[in-house]
DNA sequence: CTGTTAGCGCATTCAA
DNA sequence: TTGAATGCGCTAACAG
């Protein structure tokens, strides 16, 4: 048994409005477009006829005249599947609203791994016509996504700072004073050993946390304590390493709540107790922290301000107005828990 | 300092491709979507002209013109953001590959929570002609977005089962046979004894989760340990108070990877050990399962069998081929890890 | 096999 | 304030 497709019900056009209405299309058109142009008996009448046949205009007709597509390409960063960004999600709900509150959708575009890849998609969207510009994430300082849209010319925002010598449109946090910020919780409750715990992926957001990290500690006048991992030694391992030592730390900060697994998992090992013992947090602030037992503490992330800002900006591009040459950085919070209370 | 948007390179049309290579606009298009109708010797040259000048069609003109967007609405669940759907991320890479293997594009929707808010953002996108159809994710048997798509006319396909009353245009998974696996596996183990970790969510997948695990116990002649929880009892106090029976589990099932963390926190407030003494699963494969320790065996969702499955259906329809009339089950597949080897 | 004509639905001229 | 004409870029029909 199979059945074809539903015949394409024709949907309203703004002649058959304005015929309803009694008045001409540029009449319909002015209604939507320009209502202060428009007597407010006739608006009245065709806001009415509008509502009456559920005429919404046809955006490839209204994009062909006039350019806006009304549509953000999100060039999406191809995750690991066994660590995933944990961004990914949060921060594409919170690009969505802001998107959706300037009347703009998202697009998803995902191109194969592959610099080449990523400029060859980025021209096929300008080329296209798709979209109005771009949104970029995880870039980095010298990214081939940022060099390759501001060649072409296609307004975009990335969540991430580039280089000093690419276009300044960008917002980000700030991932040293926000990890300063956990370093100054764990001193204010008493901790004056602290660990890190760290990946040695080379990063430009991590370096900043483990110089944000260094840097508060040593102002405070904390001993900060290392670990010593043999290459190739499993992080729990290097963890255990860490808090069978001598000198060993009453909390450790996680560059990542996937991370901060890791610590307790390492602690509990060691028979100790993850909170009264060794206090522990993390970092991104994902679902993940409200489910462990104790919960984690960790940093969250501004995500809706950052999508609101990175909409915001690219907006004004598309628009020509006046864009502030400099990136913006916005606050984190530290959000406390019973792993650090 | 400020600075305005870059001025807008105007795109080629297909005008000047075909000024270029000394041929009609026709025989541009033709190279392009009837390669079989041009004079080898001529789609060579209009092919180099293309390429040379780097012309794309506009996709609005097309749009207009066929009809044909290119684009998949995907109509995304408003997620609880302290228990997000898992799938969100996962499914939604596998689809946005899926589309774009057939030339499509993802544009995401995320309408404000409600019935009616779901059924006018479906409304504007079919009126504004934004979409060639929808996806629609965490269907459920009575959902609000499948009946009023179907009567909207347009095209849909859906993740989870609709109910039997409309359209069958869905894919998904046999929760029931996968948690039928998951007793099997631990029942080949040497269970003999085991449990099951819930919530009290009234969802189909998980009621069908549930029915399967009992089913499967029962033909296998398990014994299934219930947990008595107290009203209002945290998960975790009700799963201890399963382990401290006099007829403790050997295993303990969780509904759901994170459910699963709970389940570990309960075995080791008692002092057992996940694995040896306890062995336990979860259910979806998220990153999470390999970053717990133990690793977290669990039930991987073929995302990209579902994904692919929707788009072949949903465009199957777009373009008036026949498609089946009863929506299509896709199997899981255990991956067992340390948690219960 | 190739060129010409026409029109998709809209917003932006210009004219009344 | 409203109406009529024009063309955005493309492809489907038809003509050569």
């Amino acid at each position: 048994m199979t059945q074809g497709a539903r015949p394409p019900r024709r949907a309203t056009t703004i002649a058959e409005v304005a015929r309803a209405a009694g008045v001409s299309r540029q009449t319909v058109s002015n209604t939507l477009n320009a209502p202060h142009r428009v007597h407010p008996d006739t608006l009245a009448r065709v806001t009415a006829a509008i509502e009456e046949l559920g005429y919404r205009p046809d955006q490839s007709a209204r994009s062909l005249r006039t350019g806006e597509r009304r549509i953000i390409g999100y060039l999406a960063p191809v995750d690991d599947p066994f660590d995933p960004n944990p961004l990914m999600a949060g921060f594409l709900e919170a690009l969505v609203d802001a998107a959706g509150t300037e009347g703009h959708h998202v697009l998803l575009v995902r191109p194969a791994p592959g610099a080449e890849r990523a400029r060859a998609a980025i021209d096929e969207l300008v080329a296209a016509r798709q979209v109005d510009g771009l949104v970029l994430a995880d870039v980095l300082p010298d990214d081939a996504r940022v060099a390759h849209a501001a060649r072409a010319g296609v307004p975009f925002a990335a969540f991430g700072r580039t280089g000093a010598q690419l276009p300044q449109h960008w917002a980000d946090i700030d991932n040293g004073a926000a990890m300063a910020d956990v370093v100054a919780h764990l001193a204010a409750r008493g901790h004056r050993r602290i660990g890190f715990a760290a990946s040695t992926a080379d990063l430009p957001w991590l370096a900043a946390r483990r110089a944000g990290f260094h840097a508060e500690a040593r102002r405070l006048g904390l001993d900060v304590v290392r670990a010593r991992s043999a290459p190739g030694e499993p992080a729990v391992a290097a963890l255990r390493t860490l808090l069978r030592g001598s000198e060993r730390p009453t909390a450790v900060a996680a560059e990542s709540d996937l991370r901060a697994l890791d610590v307790y998992e390492a602690i509990r090992a060691e028979g100790l107790a993850v909170g009264p013992d060794v206090a522990v947090t993390g970092f991104h602030d994902t679902p993940l922290c409200r489910h462990l037992h104790p919960a984690l503490t960790s940093v969250r992330l501004p995500l809706r301000a950052i999508a609101g800002a990175l909409v915001r900006r690219l907006l004004a591009q598309v628009r020509g107005e006046p864009v502030p040459a400099a990136g913006e950085t916005l606050a984190t919070e530290l959000v406390v828990r019973a792993s650090s209370a």
